[in-house]
DNA sequence: GCGCTTGTTTTGAGTCATTCAAAAGAACTG
DNA sequence: CAGTTCTTTTGAATGACTCAAAACAAGCGC
């Protein structure tokens, strides 16, 4: 996709959504859309980029509103700041490298959400199963096998 | 399992995992064993029941170390703090309340760890694989069926 | 049992990621 | 284009946790 494109995509999202249409969202759409995972400060550091002015507080708000309305799919692996994909819809898993945390999609194993069901639920109502795989990347695989 | 019992085993294996014995080690051990899933802060608490002048950084210290050794188990789920449990040995997965954060245990779905494996891997070694499920407890259901 | 060594705990400060709140500003409605 | 309401900024504050140095104690050898 184009920046044109994206933005133009965006702003239907957004207005579909019940969000209004602005640069600082746009931007932020444009900067984590195909770019993998990414954290607040990186998004803020590529935003300001083409926006000088904004501020990470903004940014910290508009990835908490596109969250929210699911245009960004938002996820906490255990050590890691908050991250933030444009894949949504869905209910893909991630692995995540013990040493270096870099992370990589995995799609998921077993059809829709929630893709597993617990054998006891111990009284719960499931919606989702989040599955984390932990190991190494291939260059820690590497790097550790010296 | 008895306090007595408890603290027994503890040493026991404070010691093969190459730890010295120590007051502060044998309460959180104490603390935690059997009482589900607990943060610094609730271990800290309880601990000072019995252990008036322990500091919240001991208690920090040595769950890590705890954790380290393997003697407990460590979880992170989004939004919660880091959480303790001395459940093991097996790689039993958790679910979580999306309204409440309580957490139950649910028995590992497929035999052994990593009890499940990505269908493409992205070049990583997997070594384990964590299930997170999300939903409502039994309370939050009917509170929130209201 | 008594020091010694080394691992442990305390004390105190500092960091990171994130949230809260109030004021200034800009989208959309009519 | 004016008004309302949503957004963004500014500035401060929080929670969870880590770092570092000094005080202390477990377990070894004598």
């Amino acid at each position: 996709m184009t920046t044109d494109e994206i933005r133009a995509a965006a702003a239907e999202h957004l207005r579909s959504a019940g969000l209004r249409v602005t640069e600082p969202r746009l931007a932020v759409l444009e900067a984590v859309t195909g770019n993998g995972h990414l954290d607040a400060d990186t998004v803020h550091t590529r935003v300001a980029v083409g926006h000088p002015g904004i501020s990470l507080q903004s940014v910290y708000n508009v990835l908490g509103d596109l969250s929210a309305a699911e245009l960004l799919r938002r996820i906490e692996p255990a050590g890691s700041p908050a991250l933030f994909e444009s894949r949504i819809g869905d209910n893909h898993h991630h692995i995540v490298c013990t040493r270096c945390s870099a992370v990589a999609d995995v799609d998921c194993i077993v059809g829709q959400a929630p893709c597993l069901a617990p054998s006891d639920a111990s009284g719960f109502v499931v919606h989702t199963a989040e599955v984390t795989f932990w190991g190494l990347c291939a260059s820690c695989q590497q790097e550790a096998g010296v």
